[in-house]
DNA sequence: AACCGATACCTTTCGTTGAAAGGTATCATA
DNA sequence: TATGATACCTTTCAACGAAAGGTATCGGTT
């Protein structure tokens, strides 16, 4: 009851979401999401490496290794099934959020009305 | 990375909001979560009850117990120092969810405008 | 009278999962 | 040569929601 971060699930929407957009290696990512959020989230390589594997062992992501200036770079992409994937957490995140903040924003009468 | 089902810290915020609207008994919070949000969040009484005995420990609500038709209902209600915790949940969970938001909404092009 | 579903409380167990911390190696720079 | 950034990774930990089960009372039905 301590956390509270409202992260359930971030990390693979935000992960699947910004590889749909544009291939990219971890740690890239890592400061991608930090980068597109507006420092509001800020995930760690502890978090993101292990969501790219577990992603890629369930199909949703490919990787390709790349060399770049004697240094390794595993890219990652997002295959059909898993943008596929993604669609369904955007859907889900949408349904969600929307009945929390509606839910929050709501007085007593109002909630009667309905 | 199976679930997914973005309900982190969620029970906390929707228990703190709809009792700092009305006092109300565990049983019918139950109840009252799903018809809030219209079926789309159902929170067991399994996840319920052990939240309100947490929320009361930390002082963020308190109880009275009341004997209605021979059953016994235990009314919660948030004091003042789970409204001033609430108004934080509130506020994270505002400024989590529109960069999330606006983060999957982005296209490449515009995030690099930023 | 017996039964069942709804009401109302509760606990224990389980699996997931994000967070933190630590570990290796390369490269550029000071 | 030492440090910080880059780039990969793993292990450990705690928290939390979900599920399931457990008790008891009441009202209505058969």
């Amino acid at each position: 009851m301590t956390g509270s971060s409202f992260m359930n699930g971030v990390p693979e929407l935000l992960i699947l979401r910004l590889l749909e957009q544009q291939e990219m290696y971890g740690y890239e990512l890592v400061q991608a999401i930090r980068a597109r959020t507006g420092d509001a989230i800020s995930l760690g390589e502890g978090v993101v490496y292990p969501s790219l594997h577990a992603l890629e062992r369930e199909g949703a992501l490919k990787s390709r290794r790349k060399l770049v200036n004697g240094r390794t770079r595993v890219y990652y992409a997002v295959t059909a099934k898993g943008a596929k994937h993604l669609a369904g957490l955007v859907r889900h995140w949408s349904h969600i959020t929307a009945a929390i903040t509606r839910a929050i924003g709501e007085t007593r009468h109002a909630a009667a009305t309905l």
